[in-house]
DNA sequence: GACAAAACTGTTACACTATTACACTTTCAG
DNA sequence: CTGAAAGTGTAATAGTGTAACAGTTTTGTC
């Protein structure tokens, strides 16, 4: 499988590298699992994909509109249910947005950071927090089945560029 | 000021004392601030605090409507606003519901376990979850404004008894 | 290939969550 | 008392997400 795709606030990130390589995993996936990535799902997780900037349902929705596509809302939710289910894609809970994932096949929550000035959003893979969270649950001895982590701020090319 | 609320999940928990102490905060804090806790502020306030499972904003407007209160929805949101503003309740992003918060006038972020089988929230004040979540953050070079830290799963109480 | 089951799609309608805008009333400081 | 600020009432509407059902395509099996 390919390498999971660059951090959102890299400099020198080149973003076409992300969309070619999302796809790939999207399609190297579902033909392990036998599922089928149709077209109406393949295009909405590239458009989830042309950006860092998380879509929201309608959004969505719009964009396939334009492009002859069907534009009645279950046809943006099944093809975003598809793409949850199979965790080629997170939904945000903060946002009501989606934003594509950055390590499909390997099973983990996902941890966002979200800046509030350019709405760009990076996925963290860190184990030392999914440590830390599951341990201060266990305290309450609660065991935790799904986690929603979303920090939102600024991102460091967004506070280069308020320091100037 | 008095204690902080118990947490829910804990057993022989007496919750007269948590809405008693929670409204008691409420008046001393907006007292204090020079804010009005009015009628319709004080009975969502109060609505919040019936129970640990939080309530979604159209659930307290029907029984605000019950009650004889005014039923449009700017009525409860501006309500859930000024205790949110003054740090009284917290909002569940994802729940699209309001819970009330177990120890406002200390300034926090709060960070939630949702039991999924009882519905019941209880609130975690975890310096070191912080600590990690903002160390975490700043290996990115990110600035952490404002965070959402929602666990769901299992409860002890619910864990015992499906034990059985 | 024929067939039935499963998966997928199209369509309409609706439920739930939240906000805007504007008029009116109450409260409070000077 | 009076003007400004804060709070409330009301109607309309925007945004997000589901339910239900009919029709089509794909898939596995004989």
């Amino acid at each position: 499988m390919s390498p999971p795709c660059q951090p959102a606030f890299v400099t020198g990130h080149n973003h076409n590298h992300c969309i070619e390589q999302a796809l790939a995993r999207a399609v190297a996936l579902c033909k392990q699992r036998n599922s089928r990535l149709t077209p109406s799902r393949r295009r909405v997780l590239e458009l989830i994909w042309q950006s860092h900037q998380p879509l929201g349902a309608y959004q969505l929705l719009a964009q396939l509109a334009d492009e002859g596509f069907n534009s009645a809302p279950p046809t943006v939710y099944r093809a975003l249910e598809f793409l949850l289910e199979h965790g080629l894609i997170h939904r945000l809970a903060s946002l009501n947005a989606y934003t594509g994932c950055s390590g499909p096949g390997t099973q983990h929550s996902g941890y966002f950071l979200i800046c509030q000035r350019c709405n760009r959003v990076q996925e963290l893979a860190s184990s030392h927090l999914k440590e830390a969270v599951r341990e201060q649950a266990a305290q309450a001895g609660f065991v935790v089945e799904s986690e929603i982590i979303e920090l939102s701020g600024c991102c460091p090319q967004c506070r280069t560029a308020t320091d100037e």
